[in-house]
This record gives C-alpha cells, sequence and structure tokens, in this order.
RNA sequence: GCGCCUAUAGCUCAAUUGGAUAGAGCAUCGGACUUCGGAUCCGAGGGUUGAGGGUUCAACUCCCCCUAGGCGCGCCA
C-alpha cells in the first residue's frame, strides 16, 4: 500500500463503520482519469444506513477534509473521489524508481518459500515445435516473476524422455533407419521414422504390438534397445540447446520421465500396501470413480510403467527434494483432468502437499492453414518461427536504421522478442491463433513496440548527455500525460503481483503497452529537452524512471532491450 | 453420451475478478509542428458482449437453459 491510500484510509475510518483492511481493499482506482486518482465506492454502506449510495457519498465528502497528499475529495454518482498532490506524488514515485532502479517491485512475499515449476519438456526425437513454445516462454516469465516476489525457483525440464513412443521410434529405426542418415542430421530422421511408423501402423497393426516390445525391452534395460535411447537422446538434447540458447532460457534440472524409473516400484509397492490400486482388466488402476473421475493407469497389462506412474514418482521426488511450497505444471489444458487425476492420487496417498500442486493450463496454439500434429507430421517447427522473425527484423532495420552497428545482433533480439511478445499477449486460458501475418507484424501491440519505445527512450538519455538527477522540481511534472504516466509507474508492483497471482505473465504484456503507449503520447504532445533547464531535469527523471521499467517488465518477460534499433 | 474450456467491433485481443459512458491493436478512410527516432502520434467509422431467462443498488463477469466451436473421457504423453 503506498502512502496515499495509507492517508485515504485514514481520512475515512472516523467516519465509517469498517475496518482499515476493508477500506482498504475497496478503494479503486476510477476507469478513467477525470475521475481522479482513486475512487470509494459507497454501495455496501447503503444497507446499513438505509440511505442511497449517491447520497452517503455527497454527504461523506463534505465531511472529510483534505490533508497533505490527498488535495481534492468530492462525490461522483455513488463513488468518493480523491484526487493526490502531483508535486508529492511524483516525487514518492520517481524518487523511489530512481533508487531502486531495476529492482522497483521487489518483493519478500515469497521469502523462504520454494516454488517447483515444470515447463517447456520437449519429446525425445520428436521436433521443437510450436506448441512447446508457449509452455517454455509462460514458464520462463514465471519463473522471473516468482523470483521477483522474493521465491526460490526451481526450474525444471521434465524431458519427454521415457514412453511407448520410444518403442516405436526403435522399432522403426531397426526397420528402416540408417545410421548415416540419422547422424547428419537426427531429429528430422527420427521424426520421418516416428511419422512413418504411424502411417504404417494402419495398414499393419502389428507394428504397434512391436513397438510395444520394444519398449518392454528398454524398460527391463536391454543393452540394445538403451543404447538406442541414449543416443537418440543426446541427439535430440542438443538440438533442444540450440533452441534454448536462442530463447535465452536455462533450466536447474534436466530430470526427465526417465530419470523416475529407479522409485516407479517403490511407489506401486506403497500404493499397493494402502489399497489404493486395484486390478481392471488386467492393468493397475486407482479407481477414482468416487470423485467422478475415470481411473488412473498405474500400470499396463504388459507391465509397463506409465506417464501417470512416472508423474506421481516425480512429484514425490521433487517434494522431498526440494520441500516446494507450491509446484507448477505448466502445461496444455487438454491435460487438465489428467492432472486432476494425478493430483488425487497423491491427495489419497495422504501426502497433505498434494493440495500445493498446480497446473497451470493454456489454451492450445492454432493454425489457421494446417493443424499440427505430431503423429500426422505437419508441424511448424519453432526455429523456422524465430529464424523467419530474425530475418525480418533485419529487413526493417536495414530499411528504417541503415547506419545502425550491431545490425545482426539487434534484429536477433527484435525478432526473438516479438515471437515471446505474441505468445505471452493473450490470457493463457486461451487458444492462440498462429498466424504469419500477426507475427511479422511490428506494429502496434506487439513486443517490437515496446522495444522501440525503450530505445527512443534511450535514445533521449543520450541527447541529453549528461547524467539524470533525482533532485528535480516535481512540481513541473504535473500536466495530465505526466501524471498519469507516473501513475502507471506506481502500478508496476502491483501488476506483478497479480501477474503471480494469476499465474499469468499476459498482465505484464498489457501493463507494458498501456505504459509505452501513454509516454509515446506523451512524448508526442510535449517537448522533453527544452531551454528551461528545470523542466528538462524533470523530465528526464521520468523518462529514466519509464525507461527502466519497460526495461524491468521485458526482462520480466524473457525480451532484450536493445539501446538502438 | 458425459465432463471441462471458449464465444466481446470485419479480424486479433482487453476490461482493475460484480462497479462509473465496454477499451486497444490490426485493417479501412482522413490527418501530424521544416529541432528530441514516423516500428510513432491524432481523428473517423465500426458493439443488442452468441441467443433467451434469472439473481441485485449494479452483470461481459454469477446461476439456469439453449446454440456454435475446441479439448478430454483405459493400456499415448
Amino acid at each position: 500500500m503506498n502512502k496515499f491510500v495509507e492517508e485515504i484510509v485514514k481520512i475515512l475510518k472516523d467516519k465509517i463503520s469498517l475496518s482499515s483492511e476493508k477500506i482498504e481493499a475497496l478503494i479503486e482506482v476510477p476507469p478513467e482519469e477525470k475521475f481522479g486518482d482513486y475512487a470509494f465506492p459507497c454501495h455496501i454502506l447503503s444497507k446499513e444506513l438505509k440511505k442511497p449510495p449517491q447520497e452517503i457519498a455527497s454527504k461523506l465528502s463534505s465531511e472529510l477534509k483534505p490533508k497533505e497528499l490527498i488535495e481534492q475529495i468530492y462525490p461522483i454518482g455513488p463513488y468518493i473521489n480523491f484526487k493526490v498532490n502531483r508535486e508529492k506524488f511524483a516525487e514518492y514515485v520517481l524518487q523511489d524508481i530512481y533508487e531502486k532502479n531495476l529492482d522497483y517491485g521487489l518483493d519478500t512475499q515469497g521469502k523462504r518459500k520454494t516454488i517447483v515449476m515444470d515447463y517447456s519438456h520437449p519429446n525425445i526425437a520428436k521436433p521443437f515445435g510450436i506448441g512447446h513454445l508457449r509452455s517454455t516462454v509462460i514458464g520462463n516469465a514465471l519463473y522471473n516473476i516468482f523470483r521477483k516476489l522474493g521465491y526460490e525457483a526451481i526450474r525444471i525440464n521434465h524431458l519427454g524422455d521415457w514412453g511407448t513412443q520410444f518403442g516405436k521410434v526403435i522399432a522403426a529405426y531397426k526397420m528402416w533407419g540408417e545410421e548415416k542418415e540419422l547422424s547428419s542430421d537426427p531429429i528430422a530422421t527420427l521424426y520421418d521414422l516416428y511419422v512413418r511408423f504411424h502411417r504404417e501402423v494402419e495398414g499393419r497393426p502389428e507394428l504397434e504390438e512391436e513397438a510395444r516390445r520394444w519398449f518392454k525391452k528398454l524398460e527391463d534395460g536391454d543393452s540394445e534397445a538403451l543404447g538406442l535411447w541414449e543416443k537418440f537422446k543426446n541427439y535430440s538434447l542438443e538440438e533442444f540447446n540450440r533452441i534454448y540458447k536462442m530463447l535465452d532460457i536455462s533450466f536447474d534440472s534436466y530430470a526427465g520421465e526417465s530419470f523416475y524409473n529407479q522409485f516407479i516400484e517403490k511407489t506401486i509397492d506403497k500404493m499397493n500396501k494402502m489399497g489404493l490400486t486395484e486390478i481392471s482388466q488386467d492393468a493397475l488402476i486407482v479407481n477414482l470413480e468416487k470423485y467422478g473421475m475415470p481411473p488412473c493407469l498405474i500400470r499396463k497389462k504388459d507391465e509397463a510403467s506409465l506417464y501417470a506412474t512416472r508423474d506421481i514418482c516425480a512429484a514425490i521426488y521433487r517434494y522431498e527434494t526440494y520441500h516446494f511450497h507450491k509446484a507448477l505444471y505448466i502445461v496444455g489444458s487438454a491435460q487438465k483432468l489428467y492432472f486432476q487425476q494425478l493430483f488425487k492420487v497423491l491427495e489419497l496417498m495422504c501426502y497433505p502437499w498434494a493440495n500445493n500442486l498446480v497446473h497451470v493450463d493454456f489454451g492450445w496454439v492454432k493454425f489457421k492453414q494446417v493443424m499440427m500434429s505430431t503423429r500426422k507430421g505437419n508441424i511448424v517447427l519453432l526455429e523456422d518461427v524465430l529464424n523467419k522473425s530474425i530475418d525480418l527484423a533485419l529487413k526493417i532495420i536495414k530499411e528504417k536504421n541503415p547506419d545502425l552497428e550491431n545490425k545482426e545482433k539487434v534484429a536477433f533480439d527484435v525478432g526473438i522478442g516479438a515471437v515471446i511478445f505474441a505468445n505471452l499477449f493473450t490470457r493463457r486460458n486461451k487458444d492462440i491463433d498462429f498466424d504469419w501475418d500477426k507475427v511479422l507484424n511490428f506494429e502496434g501491440e506487439t513486443g517490437p513496440y515496446v522495444q522501440y519505445t525503450h530505445a527512443r527512450l534511450c535514445s533521449l538519455i543520450r541527447k541529453y548527455g549528461q547524467p539524470v538527477e533525482n533532485q528535480v522540481y516535481f512540481k513541473s511534472l504535473s500536466t495530465e500525460e505526466e501524471h498519469r504516466l507516473i501513475k502507471r509507474l506506481e502500478d508496476f508492483p502491483r501488476r506483478i503481483k497479480s501477474s503471480a497471482r494469476e499465474y499469468d505473465p499476459a498482465l505484464i504484456c498489457s501493463y507494458l503497452i498501456e505504459l509505452a503507449s501513454l509516454f509515446n503520447r506523451f512524448y508526442q504532445k510535449e517537448r522533453i529537452i527544452t531551454e528551461n533547464v528545470e523542466s528538462t531535469k524533470a523530465r528526464m527523471l521520468l523518462v529514466k524512471a519509464v525507461q527502466t521499467i519497460i526495461k524491468s517488465g521485458l526482462s520480466i518477460l524473457g525480451i532484450k532491450s536493445p539501446e538502438k534499433m
């Protein structure tokens, strides 16, 4: 709570029969500037006082006295509106940002709390598609957000490196694969094999059996199977790391599915002893009918393990290793039911922390033309998307800023930033329409727009050519545009918290668009560097603050902030 | 068949989680000071918030019922 809201609470407290906390929670920021800076809605008082809220608002307003931070108090309809002293407000906010710099918005709410995050999790032997990008960038942004709030965060890349699919790939490789081809272009070769398998299995159902046998061999530690698997895995990791490097994303642990094999027997034993399991149609299951869910399969009739089995082990291992306060699974919403089952099973196993598991689900990435399904073989490769975006950025730079020195590097940052921003911009529960025209449009509500604004701010700072000071004449920063900008700056820490609460980086995206657009409007209307020394100094402090917050916000999203572009 | 999610301007999305006159971008049309970056800014048109009912001071938001689309529902992950 800032000290302006604090003062409003103080002013209201004597006149209203509500606790300070309640009053604070009710205070809101009006939707439009002309209503004021803060407002208190009087609706809830009307029952108690038996009067219409409008009347209460107007009566109370006349009784309340402005103080030093709050200059005006007046009613509009059922609201009591407050206007802050703009000079004091500007000083309060800008000093704070000046001092804290990129640490503005740091918080201690997560102190000594660990949050474990499972995201990205690409499948070995399959290309890194655009579908995995969403999990990857949401996870990365949430990691930054929680770190900012003081949490200890652990990034886990739960590689899809185990399962029947490897039976398929091995079987296919044994039938049609060649070492030479594999070593020259590993992922594409493996992927082709995978696709071919699915094509041929339609006419030859016995292949399915063959694949199952290979997976069983793998689980039993057969050396040939294991050797192939390891080879495939290493090749795949090389490719993934190339992508992670482009995105500048890293992980604390790459413990994939295969890692948890060692715990499977013990875990299943425990479940059996607790009486949770039963045999049904030759498979081992946990019956969840009581909870309105289909059963959770633990072991197949051929004794091979399943995804759920390994995930149960993983959750237990993670708790024992990290003692997490929360564990997030950043996985598409197609798996919603699955995670409900998983969490329920863990709850039935009497782990109290089962309540702290969260499925952070997100919508599909849909394509206008081609639907992507790794089984059928249509897929948009993330690397292609990134490269295409970088190329376009380079083209635009050559047109607009031919003298820029390190064009390639900047084009890289802008191109990647555009893709990340576009992926994060839509609220995560919604599907995204993947549309090349949109992704490659760098105008309007896009990453490059925010980056451009940042570059413009940096350019001003360069032009100014002297250090920005924090002792300025704050009263000169009280025009409508300046005040709105400063209010938006002050909102940054709150946005980070909301974003964490909702596990959604999209809130930071729209915040940055709002901030950048407010600044651009101000920039267009007012000249910043002028003959007037006092005004220039004050405005440069504002410029510096906006630049700092944009940079900080972009970095939370995992996007670079070039100083020129 | 059952369950979950989604539906807001021509298109893509917002809306402080039940609050003040539902806002942006793209696209379209019309504009912007011979100095700070035009990837910018200003203006215009464009809406029965899928349809219908209900709850209350107040509904895009909550409840019910339809309609359309997506996803999921036993040996994939």
